[in-house]
DNA sequence: GTCTATATTCCGATAGAC
DNA sequence: GTCTATCGGAATATAGAC
């Protein structure tokens, strides 16, 4: 694997998730590496092929950290704090999360992009969900909501106030995600 | 007031909230009019222009929406229902809400652009803590958090929630906005 | 295998016709 | 006042050089 193509990728999610998919150009990520935009070509041939490799590494990155908190024996809470972790990073970067930045422009993408953005998002939800449904048995968890509904609640929260911090002058990302977990204490 | 005006305002927003403000052309709009693309421009000479004028209209359309509903004496859970009801109606439609097709592509928007939509953001924001913080002393609703932070939270959800339903099959919606409102009940 | 020169298409925008 | 012909530039992508 050529260290220019992991570049490519790096620099590439880090452009959706800061300006969106249709803002940025071959030509953003070229001149960063110092080279020709043809370059990339070589690499991606399209950028649809590009979009989609982005968003396998992610499904491969969040997998790996499943696995990872699976063979740690982490319980439903750490779980979940983990995840929320992810989003006080990009909170903290300036960033989106890359469901919440190619979401609005799924209707652009070719198929096979938008059908590895559906995985990808189906995949967290219903990790989300089974971690919630787990939670709630072992009594860990405390709501009333379904765990499928209480998933996509949570997820929303954080993937809209990421977008919405960025807008709204002295927002307060932790405590929404205080919010969020207080609301599950039992 | 030009009806040709009118309806590329209507146009605009519609692909915006669709498509996504990056990848709408002024072709898009022209050719849904029989017209050419340079015509748009006689209307609005630029991109940043449209932008702006169509988030201007939406402001506009959102205060008499609360000028009507305080003239006809709502109470805070009418209120409520009837912003909700705007969301289930751009659900049922495919579309997201102005500001979580904006939002994303904030870094990529003029001064003027941006400045309209944190306006636009922050007057819904500001807003809806309003109704919340009166319906929460009034004992109409019942909720734990700051008044300001539980708008972020049921504000996020509505947002975020449209962007998920268009990604993930057999999304619930109302199921959503049910949830919302039950949190809500004392 | 890696990258550059170059083609093509489409975008936003101006100048000017009616 | 309303719209068209047309420009300059940027975006994606191909063909071919090293």
């Amino acid at each position: 694997m050529s260290v220019t193509r992991e570049k490519i990728i790096e620099l590439g999610e880090n452009l959706i998730r800061t300006k969106g998919y249709n803002a940025f150009s071959y030509q953003d990520i070229s001149t960063e590496l110092g080279i020709k935009n043809a370059a990339v070509h070589y690499y991606f041939p399209s950028k649809e092929n590009l979009g989609t490799s982005i968003i396998k590494t992610n499904i491969q990155r969040f997998e790996e950290m499943i696995d990872n908190m699976h063979s740690r024996k982490f319980d439903e809470w750490q779980q979940l704090e983990t995840f929320i972790k992810i989003y006080i990073k990009s909170h903290r970067e300036q960033k989106l999360c890359l469901v919440g930045s190619l979401g609005p422009d799924i209707n652009t993408l070719s198929n096979t992009t938008k059908a590895e953005l559906v995985k990808m998002t189906e995949i967290i939800h219903h990790w989300l969900a089974g971690i919630l449904t787990s939670g709630k048995m072992n009594n860990i968890f405390s709501f009333n909501d379904e765990p499928q509904n209480k998933a996509t609640l949570i997820f929303s929260c954080l993937v809209a106030s990421l977008q919405l911090s960025r807008i709204i002058d002295k927002f307060d990302y932790k405590a929404v995600c205080q919010s969020i977990i207080e609301d599950l204490k039992p």
